[in-house]
DNA sequence: TATTGTTATACTCTATAACTATA
DNA sequence: TATAGTTATAGAGTATAACAATA
Protein backbone atom coordinates (compact mmCIF):
# COMPACT_ATOMS: atom_id res chain seq x y z
CA UNK A 1 0.00 0.00 0.00
CA UNK A 2 1.31 3.39 -0.92
CA UNK A 3 1.50 6.23 1.73
CA UNK A 4 2.11 9.70 2.17
CA UNK A 5 4.88 10.91 4.24
CA UNK A 6 4.21 10.72 7.49
CA UNK A 7 5.95 13.17 9.84
CA UNK A 8 8.38 12.96 13.04
CA UNK A 9 5.05 13.71 15.44
CA UNK A 10 2.34 11.76 13.92
CA UNK A 11 0.59 14.37 12.37
CA UNK A 12 0.65 14.79 8.76
CA UNK A 13 3.17 17.72 8.14
CA UNK A 14 2.08 20.44 6.49
CA UNK A 15 4.73 23.04 6.88
CA UNK A 16 3.03 25.54 4.99
CA UNK A 17 0.01 25.28 6.49
CA UNK A 18 1.02 24.91 10.54
CA UNK A 19 3.75 27.72 10.62
CA UNK A 20 0.72 30.64 11.14
CA UNK A 21 -0.89 30.95 14.03
CA UNK A 22 -4.41 30.64 12.42
CA UNK A 23 -4.17 27.42 11.88
CA UNK A 24 -3.12 26.00 15.11
CA UNK A 25 -6.54 27.91 16.57
CA UNK A 26 -8.57 26.52 13.90
CA UNK A 27 -7.32 23.32 14.90
CA UNK A 28 -7.81 23.74 18.30
CA UNK A 29 -11.04 25.43 18.02
CA UNK A 30 -12.89 23.48 15.90
CA UNK A 31 -12.01 20.03 17.89
CA UNK A 32 -13.60 21.95 21.17
CA UNK A 33 -16.41 22.87 19.10
CA UNK A 34 -17.32 19.52 17.04
CA UNK A 35 -16.72 17.87 20.54
CA UNK A 36 -19.45 19.81 22.20
CA UNK A 37 -21.41 19.97 18.62
CA UNK A 38 -21.50 16.19 18.65
CA UNK A 39 -22.86 16.07 22.70
CA UNK A 40 -25.54 18.34 21.80
CA UNK A 41 -26.42 16.02 18.66
CA UNK A 42 -26.98 13.40 20.72
CA UNK A 43 -29.65 15.31 22.41
CA UNK A 44 -30.95 16.66 18.84
CA UNK A 45 -30.02 19.80 19.73
CA UNK A 46 -27.85 22.16 17.20
CA UNK A 47 -25.37 24.62 18.35
CA UNK A 48 -27.43 27.70 16.97
CA UNK A 49 -29.96 25.97 19.14
CA UNK A 50 -27.97 26.52 22.27
CA UNK A 51 -26.66 29.76 21.67
CA UNK A 52 -30.17 31.27 20.71
CA UNK A 53 -31.26 29.53 24.08
CA UNK A 54 -28.20 30.86 26.08
CA UNK A 55 -28.97 34.11 24.65
CA UNK A 56 -32.36 34.08 25.48
CA UNK A 57 -32.03 33.17 28.75
CA UNK A 58 -29.19 35.44 29.49
CA UNK A 59 -31.35 38.10 28.12
CA UNK A 60 -34.62 38.14 29.07
CA UNK A 61 -37.54 40.00 26.51
CA UNK A 62 -34.63 39.29 24.25
CA UNK A 63 -36.04 40.57 20.50
CA UNK A 64 -35.14 38.48 17.75
CA UNK A 65 -33.99 41.31 15.53
CA UNK A 66 -31.57 41.66 18.22
CA UNK A 67 -30.51 38.18 18.15
CA UNK A 68 -30.12 38.79 14.81
CA UNK A 69 -27.46 41.25 15.39
CA UNK A 70 -25.70 39.42 18.06
CA UNK A 71 -24.67 36.24 16.14
CA UNK A 72 -24.45 38.32 12.86
CA UNK A 73 -27.49 36.18 11.30
CA UNK A 74 -29.85 37.10 9.29
CA UNK A 75 -33.68 37.60 10.45
CA UNK A 76 -34.76 34.44 8.73
CA UNK A 77 -32.11 32.27 9.82
CA UNK A 78 -33.10 33.32 13.58
CA UNK A 79 -36.88 32.98 12.80
CA UNK A 80 -36.09 29.27 11.72
CA UNK A 81 -33.94 28.79 14.94
CA UNK A 82 -36.91 30.17 17.03
CA UNK A 83 -39.25 28.11 15.11
CA UNK A 84 -37.42 24.65 16.35
CA UNK A 85 -37.43 26.00 19.70
CA UNK A 86 -40.91 26.81 20.39
CA UNK A 87 -41.51 23.24 18.79
CA UNK A 88 -39.41 22.24 21.49
CA UNK A 89 -41.51 24.20 23.96
CA UNK A 90 -38.41 25.67 25.42
CA UNK A 91 -38.82 29.19 24.46
CA UNK A 92 -42.32 31.45 23.78
CA UNK A 93 -42.90 34.33 21.66
CA UNK A 94 -44.93 37.16 23.16
CA UNK A 95 -45.67 40.39 21.54
CA UNK A 96 -44.57 42.98 22.55
CA UNK A 97 -46.97 45.37 24.27
CA UNK A 98 -45.22 48.91 23.14
CA UNK A 99 -45.16 47.64 19.15
CA UNK A 100 -47.02 44.97 18.00
CA UNK A 101 -44.33 44.31 15.22
CA UNK A 102 -42.11 43.40 17.90
CA UNK A 103 -41.57 39.73 19.97
CA UNK A 104 -40.52 39.35 22.97
CA UNK A 105 -39.03 35.73 23.84
CA UNK A 106 -38.68 34.38 27.23
CA UNK A 107 -37.58 30.43 28.04
CA UNK A 108 -40.71 28.22 29.16
CA UNK A 109 -40.53 26.28 32.04
CA UNK A 110 -39.12 23.58 30.02
CA UNK A 111 -37.12 25.63 28.56
CA UNK A 112 -35.67 26.90 32.07
CA UNK A 113 -35.18 23.35 33.54
CA UNK A 114 -33.01 22.14 30.07
CA UNK A 115 -30.99 25.32 29.92
CA UNK A 116 -28.76 24.76 33.09
CA UNK A 117 -28.49 20.60 31.42
CA UNK A 118 -26.57 21.85 28.51
CA UNK A 119 -24.72 24.41 30.25
CA UNK A 120 -23.46 21.63 32.17
CA UNK A 121 -22.74 19.45 29.39
CA UNK A 122 -21.40 22.74 27.88
CA UNK A 123 -18.77 23.51 31.10
CA UNK A 124 -17.91 20.08 31.33
CA UNK A 125 -17.14 19.84 27.27
CA UNK A 126 -15.01 22.75 28.02
CA UNK A 127 -13.18 21.43 31.32
CA UNK A 128 -12.30 18.12 30.07
CA UNK A 129 -10.55 19.68 26.68
CA UNK A 130 -8.56 22.47 29.03
CA UNK A 131 -7.87 20.18 32.05
CA UNK A 132 -4.43 19.69 30.41
CA UNK A 133 -3.11 23.35 31.05
CA UNK A 134 -2.98 24.24 34.35
CA UNK A 135 -4.70 27.66 35.67
CA UNK A 136 -1.56 29.50 34.90
CA UNK A 137 -1.70 28.75 31.39
CA UNK A 138 -5.60 28.66 31.22
CA UNK A 139 -5.51 32.24 32.62
CA UNK A 140 -2.84 33.23 30.27
CA UNK A 141 -4.70 32.00 27.22
CA UNK A 142 -7.84 33.54 27.97
CA UNK A 143 -5.70 36.47 28.43
CA UNK A 144 -4.64 36.31 25.09
CA UNK A 145 -7.98 35.51 23.79
CA UNK A 146 -9.34 38.59 24.84
CA UNK A 147 -6.77 40.50 23.92
CA UNK A 148 -7.07 39.29 20.43
CA UNK A 149 -10.91 39.78 20.51
CA UNK A 150 -10.95 43.25 21.83
CA UNK A 151 -7.97 44.83 19.54
CA UNK A 152 -10.38 43.48 16.78
CA UNK A 153 -13.58 44.85 18.82
CA UNK A 154 -15.24 41.39 18.12
CA UNK A 155 -18.58 41.85 19.42
CA UNK A 156 -21.11 38.91 18.21
CA UNK A 157 -21.51 35.45 19.44
CA UNK A 158 -19.99 32.87 17.18
CA UNK A 159 -22.25 30.02 16.30
CA UNK A 160 -20.49 27.42 14.22
CA UNK B 1 -36.95 51.56 20.73
CA UNK B 2 -36.21 48.96 23.08
CA UNK B 3 -33.33 47.54 23.25
CA UNK B 4 -31.36 44.80 25.34
CA UNK B 5 -29.00 45.76 28.17
CA UNK B 6 -25.25 46.66 26.57
CA UNK B 7 -22.35 45.18 28.58
CA UNK B 8 -20.08 47.77 29.99
CA UNK B 9 -17.06 46.56 27.52
CA UNK B 10 -20.19 47.09 24.66
CA UNK B 11 -19.50 43.73 23.67
CA UNK B 12 -23.14 42.13 24.53
CA UNK B 13 -22.78 40.47 28.08
CA UNK B 14 -23.28 36.56 27.95
CA UNK B 15 -21.82 35.46 31.55
CA UNK B 16 -23.11 32.10 30.68
CA UNK B 17 -20.65 31.60 27.69
CA UNK B 18 -18.55 34.04 27.96
CA UNK B 19 -16.89 32.11 30.97
CA UNK B 20 -15.88 29.62 29.03
CA UNK B 21 -12.22 29.18 27.31
CA UNK B 22 -13.63 27.27 24.38
CA UNK B 23 -16.16 30.20 23.94
CA UNK B 24 -13.15 32.57 23.81
CA UNK B 25 -11.36 30.44 21.45
CA UNK B 26 -14.32 30.06 19.13
CA UNK B 27 -14.76 33.67 19.38
CA UNK B 28 -11.60 34.81 17.97
CA UNK B 29 -10.68 31.91 15.99
CA UNK B 30 -13.77 31.59 13.79
CA UNK B 31 -13.33 35.91 13.10
CA UNK B 32 -9.60 34.49 11.79
CA UNK B 33 -11.14 32.07 9.52
CA UNK B 34 -14.27 34.41 8.45
CA UNK B 35 -11.71 36.75 7.78
CA UNK B 36 -9.66 34.33 5.33
CA UNK B 37 -12.91 32.68 4.08
CA UNK B 38 -13.83 36.20 2.60
CA UNK B 39 -10.36 37.16 0.85
CA UNK B 40 -10.47 33.77 -0.51
CA UNK B 41 -14.68 34.12 -1.45
CA UNK B 42 -13.04 37.26 -3.66
CA UNK B 43 -11.20 34.79 -5.67
CA UNK B 44 -14.08 32.17 -6.00
CA UNK B 45 -11.99 30.14 -3.59
CA UNK B 46 -13.50 28.05 -0.95
CA UNK B 47 -11.84 27.61 2.35
CA UNK B 48 -11.97 23.37 1.45
CA UNK B 49 -10.55 23.87 -1.82
CA UNK B 50 -7.74 25.63 -0.56
CA UNK B 51 -6.61 23.20 2.14
CA UNK B 52 -6.48 20.74 -0.22
CA UNK B 53 -4.55 22.54 -2.53
CA UNK B 54 -2.22 23.07 -0.25
CA UNK B 55 -2.41 19.14 0.94
CA UNK B 56 -1.48 18.53 -2.82
CA UNK B 57 1.07 21.17 -2.62
CA UNK B 58 2.41 19.56 0.72
CA UNK B 59 2.63 15.99 -0.36
CA UNK B 60 3.55 15.31 -3.98
CA UNK B 61 1.41 12.28 -5.45
CA UNK B 62 -1.07 12.63 -2.45
CA UNK B 63 -4.27 10.51 -2.55
CA UNK B 64 -7.78 11.39 -2.49
CA UNK B 65 -8.54 8.37 0.19
CA UNK B 66 -5.46 10.22 2.24
CA UNK B 67 -7.20 13.71 1.77
CA UNK B 68 -10.07 11.85 2.92
CA UNK B 69 -8.53 11.00 6.05
CA UNK B 70 -6.42 13.65 6.80
CA UNK B 71 -9.21 15.90 6.39
CA UNK B 72 -11.69 14.21 8.20
CA UNK B 73 -13.92 14.51 5.00
CA UNK B 74 -15.50 11.46 2.72
CA UNK B 75 -14.09 10.00 0.12
CA UNK B 76 -17.22 11.48 -1.92
CA UNK B 77 -16.95 15.48 -0.33
CA UNK B 78 -13.38 14.94 -1.31
CA UNK B 79 -14.29 13.99 -4.92
CA UNK B 80 -16.45 17.22 -4.99
CA UNK B 81 -13.45 19.61 -4.35
CA UNK B 82 -11.41 17.74 -6.47
CA UNK B 83 -13.46 18.46 -9.30
CA UNK B 84 -13.57 22.04 -8.24
CA UNK B 85 -9.80 22.16 -8.83
CA UNK B 86 -9.62 20.00 -11.55
CA UNK B 87 -12.08 22.79 -13.46
CA UNK B 88 -9.70 25.22 -12.50
CA UNK B 89 -6.75 23.65 -13.88
CA UNK B 90 -5.18 23.63 -10.73
CA UNK B 91 -4.54 20.14 -9.93
CA UNK B 92 -4.32 16.67 -12.43
CA UNK B 93 -4.98 13.53 -11.34
CA UNK B 94 -3.30 10.62 -12.86
CA UNK B 95 -3.43 6.90 -12.37
CA UNK B 96 -1.66 4.96 -9.75
CA UNK B 97 0.88 2.35 -12.36
CA UNK B 98 1.38 0.47 -8.86
CA UNK B 99 -2.88 0.33 -8.92
CA UNK B 100 -5.41 1.13 -11.63
CA UNK B 101 -7.83 2.21 -8.62
CA UNK B 102 -5.64 4.55 -6.55
CA UNK B 103 -5.17 8.35 -8.17
CA UNK B 104 -2.17 10.33 -7.67
CA UNK B 105 -2.41 14.34 -7.43
CA UNK B 106 -0.05 16.81 -8.31
CA UNK B 107 -0.25 20.89 -9.19
CA UNK B 108 -0.69 21.57 -12.44
CA UNK B 109 1.59 24.69 -13.90
CA UNK B 110 -1.47 26.59 -13.14
CA UNK B 111 -1.90 26.06 -9.72
CA UNK B 112 1.84 26.05 -8.84
CA UNK B 113 1.50 29.67 -10.37
CA UNK B 114 -2.11 30.16 -7.92
CA UNK B 115 -0.54 28.20 -4.97
CA UNK B 116 1.62 30.76 -3.63
CA UNK B 117 -0.43 33.75 -4.38
CA UNK B 118 -3.25 32.01 -1.96
CA UNK B 119 -0.20 31.19 0.59
CA UNK B 120 0.64 35.44 0.51
CA UNK B 121 -2.95 36.00 1.22
CA UNK B 122 -2.94 33.26 4.17
CA UNK B 123 0.21 35.06 5.33
CA UNK B 124 -1.41 38.27 5.31
CA UNK B 125 -4.49 37.45 6.89
CA UNK B 126 -2.73 35.74 10.02
CA UNK B 127 -0.27 38.46 10.03
CA UNK B 128 -2.99 40.91 10.09
CA UNK B 129 -4.53 39.15 12.71
CA UNK B 130 -2.16 38.82 15.19
CA UNK B 131 0.12 41.55 14.56
CA UNK B 132 -1.89 43.45 17.59
CA UNK B 133 0.42 40.50 19.70
CA UNK B 134 3.86 40.90 20.60
CA UNK B 135 6.71 38.29 19.61
CA UNK B 136 6.54 36.74 22.95
CA UNK B 137 2.93 36.79 23.24
CA UNK B 138 2.64 34.92 19.97
CA UNK B 139 5.17 32.13 21.15
CA UNK B 140 2.74 31.63 24.01
CA UNK B 141 -0.01 31.13 22.71
CA UNK B 142 1.27 28.69 19.83
CA UNK B 143 2.94 26.92 22.62
CA UNK B 144 -0.50 26.55 24.27
CA UNK B 145 -2.01 26.15 21.52
CA UNK B 146 0.28 22.98 20.48
CA UNK B 147 -0.20 21.75 24.05
CA UNK B 148 -3.48 21.45 23.44
CA UNK B 149 -3.57 19.98 20.26
CA UNK B 150 -0.76 17.22 21.15
CA UNK B 151 -2.92 16.42 24.23
CA UNK B 152 -5.56 15.54 22.79
CA UNK B 153 -3.84 13.92 19.45
CA UNK B 154 -5.40 16.00 16.95
CA UNK B 155 -4.26 14.90 13.67
CA UNK B 156 -6.65 16.32 11.38
CA UNK B 157 -6.09 19.54 9.27
CA UNK B 158 -8.73 21.86 10.06
CA UNK B 159 -11.29 22.88 7.14
CA UNK B 160 -14.00 25.08 8.14
C1' DT C 1 -14.57 -10.10 -1.32
C1' DA C 2 -12.34 -5.72 -0.30
C1' DT C 3 -10.95 -1.23 -1.83
C1' DT C 4 -10.79 3.25 -4.62
C1' DG C 5 -13.11 6.72 -6.40
C1' DT C 6 -17.79 8.43 -8.33
C1' DT C 7 -22.47 9.59 -8.15
C1' DA C 8 -27.49 9.98 -6.80
C1' DT C 9 -29.92 11.58 -3.14
C1' DA C 10 -31.08 13.97 0.85
C1' DC C 11 -30.31 16.99 4.62
C1' DT C 12 -28.75 21.11 7.17
C1' DC C 13 -27.69 25.67 7.28
C1' DT C 14 -27.76 30.09 5.56
C1' DA C 15 -28.62 34.09 2.40
C1' DT C 16 -31.62 36.87 -0.71
C1' DA C 17 -35.56 38.93 -1.43
C1' DA C 18 -40.44 39.24 -1.64
C1' DC C 19 -44.26 39.40 1.61
C1' DT C 20 -47.48 40.70 5.78
C1' DA C 21 -48.44 43.50 9.50
C1' DT C 22 -47.66 47.01 11.85
C1' DA C 23 -45.64 51.89 12.86
C1' DT D 1 -42.19 54.98 4.02
C1' DA D 2 -39.72 52.28 7.36
C1' DT D 3 -39.39 48.35 10.39
C1' DA D 4 -40.15 43.44 12.55
C1' DG D 5 -40.74 39.12 11.56
C1' DT D 6 -41.98 35.30 8.04
C1' DT D 7 -41.48 32.57 4.11
C1' DA D 8 -40.25 30.93 -0.74
C1' DT D 9 -36.38 29.88 -3.06
C1' DA D 10 -31.74 28.81 -4.02
C1' DG D 11 -27.02 27.57 -3.13
C1' DA D 12 -23.11 25.60 -0.57
C1' DG D 13 -21.36 21.87 1.84
C1' DT D 14 -21.52 17.44 3.59
C1' DA D 15 -23.12 12.57 4.60
C1' DT D 16 -25.12 8.04 3.23
C1' DA D 17 -25.27 4.53 0.35
C1' DA D 18 -25.37 2.33 -4.06
C1' DC D 19 -22.24 1.84 -8.00
C1' DA D 20 -18.21 0.67 -11.38
C1' DA D 21 -13.66 -0.65 -11.89
C1' DT D 22 -9.92 -2.95 -10.05
C1' DA D 23 -7.33 -5.83 -6.78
Amino acid sequence: METIAPSRSGRLALSGLETHLGYWLRLVSNQVSGAFARALQTRRVSVAEWVVLSCIQEWPEAKPGDLAGALVLTRGAVSKVLDKLERKNWIARRISPRDNRVQLLSLTRQGRRIFPELADAAARNDGNFFDCLDAREKALLLRLLRKLADFHQIRNVPID
